[in-house]
DNA sequence: AATGAAAACAACCGCTTTTTG
DNA sequence: TCAAAAAGCGGTTGTTTTCAT
């Protein structure tokens, strides 16, 4: 059937916008909201189609979003949040407030991306580069578990996501049947201004569904918490147990998954077969993590990271670690260039290995239920454990993410 | 001071998904 | 139920700025 073109191009101004064109669509929004984005060039008076009124409104001239240079801790959650989701702009901007996924793409392409190159990882894999010349076996072959172990993990909340956001979404509609109205925080920030501005055509319409990475999110909160092994344990039906922390304010739901057999992985970690409870490596985070943000009041900056010890635990692993030094950058920031902090923490959070400190050594090599002990399992390579750190950390962020955000 | 290269940023393009009538 | 419109999203390109020579 082919489709229309969003504007007819014939006439329509392209490039860089002047300061007079924002000043213009500015003033129509604020007065009109922008209601149809196709119909508003001609009224506000702008030689622009749509959708770039709407790129620019959304990008730059929303009154709710940040411009500027990216914090440490921002940039730390980007490529946290890139490990975990990989090139999914807008999910990792709802963990960012007041970025623009458009703005997050960007900083990481000119940045981020190239400072892990630098670093010898791939920004792609978000491992070391030369994985290739971890020649034997065992590294290679934990890199490769660690890899799929990932990469299901990131599927396997995906469809979580859906589950829990189409639960949320049954739930709050039958809030408003019974006349229960804004229990939603606000959403993300773009969908909370299209929210607000789209009320000039429809003031009653309802505030959008919460984004699906805030799904994401609660899942990752319920794993970490330990609800989904404990719930899981038995039935293979997964209780989500947002809010049971107390750190959410949405309501628990509880949905029933009728894959109770995920897809086998390529052997868990290690690679051996672990009985017949684990045919997917189940990792469990339990609870010490005491890891903290704290937001100041009216900025959006955050002000601390406490350091934790994380009780990391697979169905074959288990391991105590400190994020501890990762978070050093307030005494950093002070001493050194903005790189070489980034440098430096980065370094430090995506490669320190745990010979630093004792307490990031793994407890007892945590394998007290591997019976297979065999490659990798000796010794944990320092990759092996990298990883760990890695992925525990980006799940701390994850967990510590301000139940407050616009994410929630 | 001039110039070319690299970096950074802003915006566009085109595809996909969601909403609406 | 279906088609069109709108919005979302990620990749890419074009322009501007900065830096090195």
């Amino acid at each position: 059937m082919g489709r229309s073109p969003c504007c007819d191009k014939v006439g329509l101004k392209k490039g860089p916008w002047t300061p007079e064109e924002d000043q213009k669509l500015l003033a129509y929004i604020e007065e009109h909201g922008h209601g149809s984005w196709r119909a508003l060039p001609a009224k506000a008076g702008l030689q622009r189609c749509g959708k770039s009124c709407r790129l620019r409104w959304t990008n730059y001239l929303r009154p709710d979003i940040k411009r500027g240079k990216f914090s440490l801790q921002e940039e730390q959650t980007i490529i946290q949040l890139h490990a975990l989701l990989g090139n999914r702009w807008s999910a990792i901007a709802t963990h960012l407030p007041k970025r623009t996924d458009n703005e997050i793409k960007n900083y990481w392409n000119t940045h981020l991306k190239k400072r892990l190159t630098k670093m010898g990882i791939d920004p792609v894999t978000h491992k070391p580069k030369n994985d290739a010349l971890l020649s034997s076996d065992g590294q290679t072959k934990t890199a490769a578990n660690l890899s799929h172990m990932a990469q299901w993990e990131s599927a396997r909340l995906e469809a979580e996501a859906r589950l829990v956001r189409e639960s949320k979404l049954r739930s709050h509609s039958l809030q408003q049947q019974i006349g229960s109205s804004s229990t939603f925080a606000s959403s993300s920030c773009a969908s909370t201004s299209a929210s607000v501005l789209n009320n000039n055509n429809k003031p009653e319409a309802p505030p959008p569904p919460p984004p699906p990475s805030r799904s994401s999110l609660d899942v990752l909160k319920a794993w970490n918490n330990g609800g989904w092994l404990k719930s899981s344990e038995g039935s293979g039906a997964i209780a989500s147990t947002v809010g049971a922390s107390g750190d959410l304010e949405s309501p628990t739901s509880t949905l029933s998954f009728s894959e109770n057999a995920p897809p086998i992985m390529n052997n868990a970690i290690g690679g051996e077969s672990n009985n017949n409870e684990n045919a997917m490596p189940m990792i469990e985070f339990v609870g010490s993590s005491t890891t903290s943000l704290v937001k100041e009041e009216g900025e959006h900056e955050w002000k601390g990271y406490d350091s934790s010890i994380t009780t990391f635990s697979s169905g074959l692993h288990e391991f105590t670690m400190s994020m501890e030094g990762t978070w050093e950058h307030e005494t950093l920031r002070t001493n050194a260039s903005h790189d070489d902090i980034v440098e430096e923490g980065f370094t430090n959070l995506l490669l320190k290995t745990n010979s630093e400190d004792p307490s990031l050594s793994s407890e007892g090599g945590g394998e007290s239920n591997n019976g297979d002990g065999g490659s990798g399992s000796g010794s944990h390579s320092d990759f092996y454990e990298d990883n760990n750190n890695y992925w525990n950390s980006i799940l701390n962020l994850v967990n510590s993410s301000p139940s407050h955000s616009p994410m929630f």
